[in-house]
RNA sequence: UGGGGCGUAGCUCAAUUGGCUAGAGCACAAGCCUUUGGAGCUUGGUGUUGAUGGUUCAAUUCCAUCCGCCCCAGCCA
């Protein structure tokens, strides 16, 4: 794969795999597989592991096989094994003539069972699963022996038949591995191998009523296939044990197995039930809804395979748990899609425009280029009129900071047409809306360039008002609103949904040039985002999802200045209050000082004048407006008070003021807040 | 208080297996450029490599201790 080349991405995993080779481990083959339980349909997830196997694969001439892991016939689905055939084919792997299902190895499976318990290392239980869960111990306590584990080979390998047979009921017995009811890894606690699950398979029907675990039947299957490394996420690490168990027991051919870290997206959650659960709950319209994280919702949302083919080669492969910024994947896409794409014009909100100058009978076609980054995608012609329609937010009657479009004396350059000014403006005065725009152009500046050179700082996208067609927009955003949905477990998830991630658009104006489109189309709308045709589109009633806005700076600058207004806000009612922060208060220094010199200040009436040791190697100097309360300056001298130590100085017409003395004053009268007790100048007041 | 894993910029990953100033993408910020406030170009940065000790001329890498986070008690996968 083309973006495979180039400088080629590193993991443990491929370290694992350079050193097999090196020691020839597997006779230098590499032979992954990709094997989902067909119980749900496929997300960003899996796409990783996918593109971790296949891409593995093509790397070291390997081979990789898609295997549906299909042991539990009460949760899987042909509609699922179907939609994940697509996906992985959409996704751009091949498996070639290895399609597997772990459902045609029933009767090996069911063999080796066999095998096991005439080794003596299996045996069939009688106790509920309630018991079983009870003679399993816990965490830390071991558990203890099931009274069935000494049954002989004859009866097991006799109950054993009886129950493939049919002749009990759900429940009533399983076969146990053999193994350690004290091992400090539960999955040793002698494991259930088979239950009785009277249930008919999506593919073997009725053929059995036993099926096999996921910890017995997943090294068989790798085995089966000659696997050499059988890659799986991070929870499966404490099976591994089990995994090699079996196949020592066994003595069969023995892959090995390697975890790594499940992908976490930012703003999703990407676990099966709980996707389901949108499904069910109709929170969203189904597995496909562009919202998911889905396979087939980002195929309908818009996204490429080679942009979550990317996607996947970026975000790497390690074993630590981490979320990746679902940024990432929005850069993959505008990545992929800017270069190619065609650009079209489109006004999602639109509102009229009248040139005034320009004649009422009059068309004319302009030029204008498909894709500025692909000049091979050529060119095409547009119509113009007098009366057109510009995006509503590209008008303001008052303009903010900064803002450069269309308003009243402003003058801006309509996107391959001509440059055009405000004259004016017509407003409902019920709702205060603005109804229609008055613009004069420019004749001179037909294209978009002035021959004087004189520029204009915004460019707007336009549609002909008399060519134009209709169209539905359906712009799709983060369906959560939090980074983590899942961070806070007393809170449902749903809780956090976005409750704006679908916002439907009517009534949108779209250049003529779009009339044929068809579903899957993919284009970028001018200054506004990628966009694709939804499967629901017909000639006749057009629909286009979003896959992803362009970056937008004027958003975020526009956010910004908000932002900032509201901070600067905020601070001046915290002012208001009176109140300071915890935080503003840590930063005053109050001290102990012990006052060594104080008199009057000639020439004030209130003041004094006071030398304290604040416990530095000088006096500070204090003006303080205390008079009144000490007229008797002398009798201070000695004593402890508290000194607000790190003010700024304050100039005086008596002299430097170095501090303040905290006093708390009444109607009548005021004093100094003092100590008895002798603590050291200097010290800290808390 | 059992077992298994994992800690490197804000995020995701690297670091030639003990060696030069610990790198890259995303995100962020500034500047340039621009007929998309897109794209592009340039620049910028923060890292006590979870912490503490030890071995060594040299530690992200080896050892020890500690701390933090994740997973495991389905007859799900």
């Amino acid at each position: 794969m083309a973006e495979n080349e180039g400088k080629k991405s590193t993991n443990f995993i491929r370290a694992i795999i350079d050193d097999d080779l090196k020691t020839g481990k597997y006779g230098g083959r590499v032979h992954t597989r990709f094997p989902p339980e067909p119980n749900g349909y496929l997300h960003i997830g899996h796409a990783k592991s996918i593109c971790l196997n296949f891409g593995l694969a093509i790397d070291y001439n390997g081979l990789c096989n898609l295997r549906f892991d299909d042991t539990n016939p009460t949760k899987e689905e042909d509609e699922y094994v179907n939609s994940i055939i697509e996906d992985v084919k959409w996704l751009g792997f091949d498996w070639q003539d290895r399609l597997f299902y772990a459902s045609d190895y029933f009767d090996k499976m069911y063999e080796y069972a066999e095998q096991l318990i005439k080794k003596g290392k299996a045996y069939v239980c009688d106790l509920s699963a309630d018991q079983i869960k009870e003679y399993r111990g816990t965490l830390t306590e071991p558990g203890k022996n099931s009274p069935y584990r000494e049954r002989s080979v004859e009866e097991n390998l006799d109950l054993f038949r009886r129950m493939r047979n049919g002749e009990f009921k759900d429940g009533e017995k399983v076969l146990r591995a053999k193994i350690d009811m004290s091992s400090p890894n539960l999955n040793m606690r002698d494991p259930v191998i088979y239950r009785i699950l009277h249930a008919s398979h999506h593919r073997a029907g009725d053929k059995w009523c036993i099926y096999p675990m996921y910890d017995f039947a997943h090294c068989l299957e790798d085995s089966i296939e000659g696997i050499t490394h059988s890659i799986c996420t991070l929870e499966f690490e404490d099976h591994r044990p089990l995994y090699d168990w079996f196949l020592d027991e066994l003595e069969i051919y023995h892959p090995q197995q390697i975890e790594f870290a499940p992908l976490n997206l930012s703003y999703t959650v990407l676990s099966k039930r709980k996707l389901l659960q949108l499904v069910q709950e109709d929170i969203v319209a189904g597995w496909d809804d562009p919202r998911m994280p889905t396979v087939s919702g980002l195929r309908r949302r818009g996204y490429t395979p080679q942009s979550i083919r990317i996607f996947c080669d970026k975000i790497g492969v390690a074993k630590r748990d981490s979320m990746v910024d679902v940024a990432l994947l929005e850069h993959c896409i505008r990545e992929d899609l800017n270069y190619t794409v065609p650009r079209y014009m489109a006004v999602l909100d639109p509102v009229k425009v009248v040139i005034e100058n320009y004649p009422e009978d009059k068309t004319e076609m302009l030029k204008a280029v498909n894709n500025p980054e692909d000049p091979s995608a050529g060119t095409r012609e547009i119509p113009f009129c007098r009366e057109i329609y510009i995006e509503r937010d590209d008008f303001r009657e008052d303009p903010p900071r900064k803002y450069h479009r269309l308003y009243p004396g402003n003058e801006v350059r309509l996107r391959y047409g001509y440059y055009v000014t405000c004259t004016g403006f017509k407003k409902d005065p019920e709702t205060g809306q603005i109804t229609e725009i008055i613009c004069k152009y420019d004749p001179a500046t037909k294209g978009g360039d002035s021959p004087d050179g004189r520029k204009v700082k915004g460019t707007i996208h336009w549609v002909s008002a008399r060519h134009a067609i209709d169209a539905e927009v359906r712009l799709y955003d983060r369906l959560f609103k939090t980074p983590n949905p899942l961070e806070n477990r007393d809170i449902d998830f749903k809780e956090n949904l976005n409750p704006d991630s679908l916002i439907v658009l009517k009534s949108c104006k779209l250049e003529p040039n779009l009339a044929d489109v068809k579903p899957g189309q993919r284009m970028q709308f001018e200054r506004k985002g990628y966009f694709c045709v939804d499967p629901d589109s017909t000639t006749s009633n057009l629909i286009f999802n979003r896959t992803v806005p362009l970056k937008d700076s004027w958003a975020k600058l526009e956010k910004a200045e908000k932002q900032k207004a509201q901070k600067s806000k905020d601070e001046k009612n915290k002012k208001d209050s009176g109140l300071i922060s915890f935080k503003d208060f840590s930063k005053i220094d109050l001290r102990v000082g012990v006052i060594k010199e104080a008199e009057l200040v000639k020439g004030a009436d209130k003041l004094l004048k006071l030398m304290v040791d604040v416990g530095e190697d000088r006096l500070r100097q204090i003006f303080a407006g205390i008079r009144k309360a000490y007229p008797e300056p002398e009798k201070l001298i000695g004593k402890s008070v508290v000194v607000v130590a790190n003010l700024e100085p304050r100039k005086m017409s008596f002299g430097v003021s170095e501090a303040m003395v905290l006093a708390g004053s009444g109607k009548d009268n005021l004093s100094i807040v003092t100590f008895d007790s002798d603590i050291e100048p200097g010290s800290k007041v808390s």
